[in-house]
Formats: structure tokens, sequence, C-alpha cells
DNA sequence: AAGTAATTGTGTCCGATGGACACAATAATG
DNA sequence: CATTATTGTGTCCATCGGACACAATTACTT
């Protein structure tokens, strides 16, 4: 399974041509979830725009999870090129281009889920969030944690603003709003702050991803400078 | 839908008397993902350790979304009675129900993720997380953002915790600090601070909680301090 | 009391899924 | 040329959610 996610294939000599790759696989499978989500990614889906059946895939991949774990950090990538910043704008552009990547393949939000083992473009990632963060005088802890902590942030806004193809319930974010609002509406004596909250509130947006990484920021500087963290 | 979560069924006098009740099967179907996992509840055998077939089932729920739905409100349960506190210590106890609410029943990370309806304990628990921001002087927008941070970390945090029965890749904890560590070993150069910040790190534990919540919190308090709040 | 209408439970059937397994085709090595 | 490792194919299976027709049960109406 790790020869698989990091590519360390022995390359037999005997034997036919493989018709396809790993590679091409994965492409497939991303390309398909992409469009149509991740749940209508099936083994006979793949084999169908493929040279090869459904079975003929499993001479690449032991089976649909490892081939998820495969077409997940394959579609990951690895964070993008940015010249050095201080720690702040460093974190914040960092947090920004990883939610960039969660909308342009909601279905990760999916398949990256729980215990699991690490690809490479995973780790790539969080390298560069510890990397960001070293001149602080955090402990190593203390830096794991603090990706972790903007990692659950950024997730969690792009789960709720991202729309999924297939699998969704079929809501709109219109029909779950509306169905909110009769709901207190009739019921909002048992719930009187939320009601009273949500009427204030402008109703949207992706402000939330700007308000929670703003409000994790600032206490990790006030950590930092209570530590005597130089920037 | 509406009707199914909130309980407004419009109860029928002709027919037959019902063989089980929606709670019943709700209950039956808590208790199989509590043991091994939410994969293994599917209608057969929920109706297995009820006195009714498969088919019966949908008389009471339109499809198995809805029923994980319904059970999924059921178990989370509503927010438990605490005295009361200043915003602080009450965000924070809040949090730390919530987090041992995910803990009695990992599945709940799955089943309530993305867009879908809201229930009576779902939106119980938003109000009490929104009741402990009243007095802060936050907007409305800005204290729904303020639990949904929070949430986030609570959840992210319980999902790498918790070891899931049943559909779990079946990893350890243990084989994914192990296969980690032989990675970070041999490609090192590949991720420098990665594996300097996990050699200093205690190597565990949840601790991570403590952490992310108090930064949070510390970054709300200096908004709130900032615009003049009391507490 | 008899019949009508609504509601519940059962059994059968379907398409789709992931996967096991035996077998034929293919290529490099001896 | 024969051996051997490897790839692709076809068949088969259990399981899943669900559609649908049908029989059984109960309350309401006449």
């Amino acid at each position: 399974m790790t020869e698989l996610l990091w590519g360390n294939q022995p390359a037999p000599s005997r034997g036919p041509k493989p018709a396809v790759t790993l590679a091409a696989i994965a492409e497939v499978a991303i390309r398909i979830a992409d469009t149509e989500g991740l749940d209508a990614v099936s083994m006979q889906r793949i084999a169908g725009e493929l040279p090869v059946t459904k079975m003929a895939l499993y001479r690449y991949v032991p089976g649909k999870t490892e081939l998820v774990a495969v077409m997940s950090d394959l579609a990951m990538g690895g964070p993008p090129d940015r010249p050095e910043l201080p720690w702040r704008e460093a974190l914040r552009t960092w947090a920004m281009d990883l939610y960039e990547g969660f909308t342009k393949h909601p279905w990760l939000l999916q398949s990256t889920i729980g215990r699991r083992l690490l690809g490479p473009n995973e780790l790539a990632w969080m390298e560069r969030g510890v990397a960001a963060l070293t001149s602080t005088g955090l402990s190593g802890g203390e830096q794991l944690d603090s990706i972790l902590v903007i990692t659950s942030h950024v997730r969690n806004i792009a789960q709720q603003s991202t729309t999924f193809p297939g699998h969704s319930t079929g809501l709109t974010e219109e029909d779950m709003q509306q169905a909110l609002g009769t709901i207190l509406s009739t019921e909002s004596d048992r719930f009187p702050h939320l009601t009273a909250a949500m009427r204030t509130s402008p109703g949207s947006e992706n402000q939330g991803l700007e308000f929670g990484l703003d409000r994790i920021l600032d206490g990790l500087d006030l950590l930092i400078q209570r530590q005597g963290g130089r920037t």
C-alpha cells in the first residue's frame, strides 16, 4: 500500500505489457469524481473508459479503498509555490490554497477522512504548513496542532459551502435555509437565541472562512507573543 | 422529511396496528452502528433484530438516507444541562460535551456531514452555543461563525482520535505512526521541517483538542475585547 | 351487521456494487 | 523451443437499497 502511494513498484520484466497504468486509472477516476461525485466512481465505470475490463483493474490496485487513496493524493496535488512571507501571511495563503484545492475536488472531503496512510502530496502540504511556523518558537507538537486546527476549519467550511455532484441529498442551499426558516418560525420559543442570531445574520457567506481563520491566527499570535517568539 | 425528524406524524386511524415504531427502529440502528460501525447498518440487519421484514421498514421511513438522519439526531441527543457560566467557560464545556457525544457515537462524524436537514437535537446544540455568546456583543453572524469554528475543531479532533468499528481501513494508530515514521526516515530530506516537528513532538495526544480550543477562544476573546464587549 | 377504505406486513424481483477465482493470452528468460 | 511470470477476461457470488404487487388487518360508514 505504501508502495502504491509512493510509486515504488518493483517493475516486472516478464509477462505481457500492461494495457494501462495506475496513473491513467487514477486520472479517469478523478475525472469521474469531479463531474459526477465520488459515489459514481465504480470499478465498472472506470473500466468503461479504459481499454480494459473491470477485473483487470485489480492487477494495478488491491481494492477500491487503495484506489481511492491513490486518486486522492494525486488530485490533492502539492502545495503551490509561494514567496516567503512572515508566518501569519504564509499560513493564511497556505489555508487559502488548501481551500481552493478542496473546492476544486469536493470529493476529497469525503475520501480523506479518518485514519489513513498519508501520500507524498498530503505530506508535502503538512511540510509547508509547519515550515511557516518554524521561526515562531512554537514546539513541534504545537506546530502540528496549529496546522491541524486550520486544516479542520478549512475543511468544514469547504464542506458546507461547496455543492456535491451526485450523492447529495438533493438539497439546495435555499432548500435548507427555507426549511430552517419555517422551523425556527414555528418553534422560535425553543430556540430564542438562535432565531435572534439568524435574523441579524447577513444570511451568508464565505466570510465564515475569513472569520474563523482570523480568530485562529489571532490566537496563535497571542501564544507566540506570550512565549516571546519572533516573527 | 421534516415531519420525520421533528416527530409530527399525522397518526392514522385505519389499518392494522404497526408492529414497531420509528423510535424502535432508530434505536436498533443506533445500537448496530455503535457496535459494528455505520456501514453495518443495513435494512436487512435492522429488520433482523425486529419482528418485521426488511420491506416493512419502508412503511416508517422513505429511505435509508432519512433513517440515518433520524437515528443521527436521536443519538446526538440534546446538550446536557450546565450551570450558567461566563461565555468562555460556557463555550469550553459546550465543546467538551460535544466532543464526548462524538466519541460516544463515532459514526455521527460520518452521518452528519454536508448539507442536510437539521433535527431538533442538533438545533438545540446550536442554540446552546450561541446562547453562550449573546452577552458578548458579537453580531448574529459572528456568533454563528464562532460556534461553527469550534464545532469543526471538535469534530476533526474526534475523527482522528476515535477508532471506528468496522469500515475502517483496519489501521491502528500505531500502524499509521510507524508507517509515517519509516517514510519520514527514508524521505527526510523532502520533509525537513515536518520530521523535525514530529521528533520534538510528544507523539500524542488529545492535547490537540485543548490546544486548538484555547487558540480559538483566545482569538474570540481578542475580538470581543476589541469591540468593547462585556463578559 | 355488513361493506368499504385505508393502512400495514410479506415476498418477489431488479440493477448495481466490490470482489474471488479459474483460465487463456502474452512476453521475456533459460 | 520450453518454461515461467505476468496480464487480461469471463463467470459467479453475496450484499445492498429499493420498486411493486398482493394479502391481511383495522376503523369508519351505511
